[in-house]
DNA sequence: AGTTTTCCTGAACACCGTTCAGGTTCCGAT
DNA sequence: ATCGGAACCTGAACGGTGTTCAGGAAAACT
């Protein structure tokens, strides 16, 4: 069937999730599917390909409606998307960063932020530079977090409030620096 | 002889610069070195804790003397000092970030960042935030740089000053965002 | 019915990190 | 001067990895 490019990605997803990314291999993810590994050849051209469509499949399976509002809550709310998105699979947010840092996979959350972006009434040379800090620190946040949940799975439990109060924190902050460039600075305060 | 170690990692970098990360293989750094690759496991515990070592001799050449001055440009050149000496060798970022991320190698930029944080009169709950946003960005940011001026290396040589201008602005829209929120705001506009 | 396209097999290639028993080589202490 | 031990390295092997390729089976289209 031509359905089964979707089936291999869906495997591919519960492996990920119960291995991780290191024992995601094209051996293992063709036994898994009953299947040869070279017979995984004929729906993708290499193993970035496959992994490339895994991150657009986490995006994808992530997404949430477009909220309504000013500018910044927008980013907020893009930018939260994407960390949940990423948290919610086993070294998700190092497969999504990197297969974004390669310029492969559909799913772009560069355009998305940069339209949010468009109410701001930043200056031209600063938009690519507000997108861009803001997905760093959104890829940064999730991948070390990532890490260390995953580093101390025997661990305390309170970790992750910290974790996530941390990065509305630094999010906040990103803001306040586009915010103080802004022409549109309506939203100043804690109100929208 | 003891010095051994070091040779290691001084041929270890050569052979980064010359072939990438993905080509450090312990066979190819052994027959460089004129040796089986089974005799580095004498030196290093692993390929983990080699490229540690990698991580931490990278930052320590690029390593520049403590400036005096404000806090923010403190920071400002604790990040310069960080991505210069990341982007001096191939893959040298993505080296770093993922020793960093690992909690590996003995050279902690954090330490030095929230040192210098010390003279903003940031609330405590702040502290590890302001540094790690910084770190998330220059990590990100220096990673991306590397990748699209690897992936075109036939291509126009006027990216560069683009992308380190970029960091400039991007450094200075994080610092206002946490200038915002400091006791000491002496440093407000453009002068020290 | 014949042909083309799709999908898969099975074997192989060229690598990889790591381990381990067994040798040298050299230094320090008796 | 000789012994003991540490440091260093060899050579072979183990169990993996991504990827390629000739060929076969099955389905779809004409």
């Amino acid at each position: 069937m031509a359905y089964r490019r979707a089936d291999i990605v869906a495997k591919a997803l519960d492996v990920l999730d119960a291995y991780g990314l290191a024992d995601l291999s094209m051996r293992r993810l063709g036994s898994e599917l009953g299947v040869q590994p070279s017979a995984l050849y004929h729906h993708f051209a290499n193993k970035q390909t496959l992994l490339a469509a895994l991150a657009d499949e986490i995006l994808h399976r992530g997404a949430r409606p477009r909220v309504e509002g000013a500018w910044d809550e927008q980013v907020t709310a893009i930018s939260r998307e994407l960390r949940d998105a990423m948290l919610a699979y086993r070294d998700g947010a190092e497969l999504v960063a990197t297969a974004h840092a390669f310029g492969l996979g559909a799913v772009t959350p560069d355009t998305e932020l940069a339209s949010a972006y468009d109410a701001a009434g930043l200056p031209d040379d600063l938009l690519p530079v507000a997108v861009s800090t803001v997905l760093h620190f959104v890829f940064g946040h999730a991948i070390q977090e990532q890490t260390h949940l995953q580093a101390s799975s025997a661990g305390a439990i309170d970790d992750q409030p910290r974790e996530a109060s941390d990065f509305e924190l630094g999010l906040a902050l990103i803001l306040d620096g586009i915010r103080s460039r802004s022409a549109e600075r309506l939203s100043d305060g804690r109100a929208h």
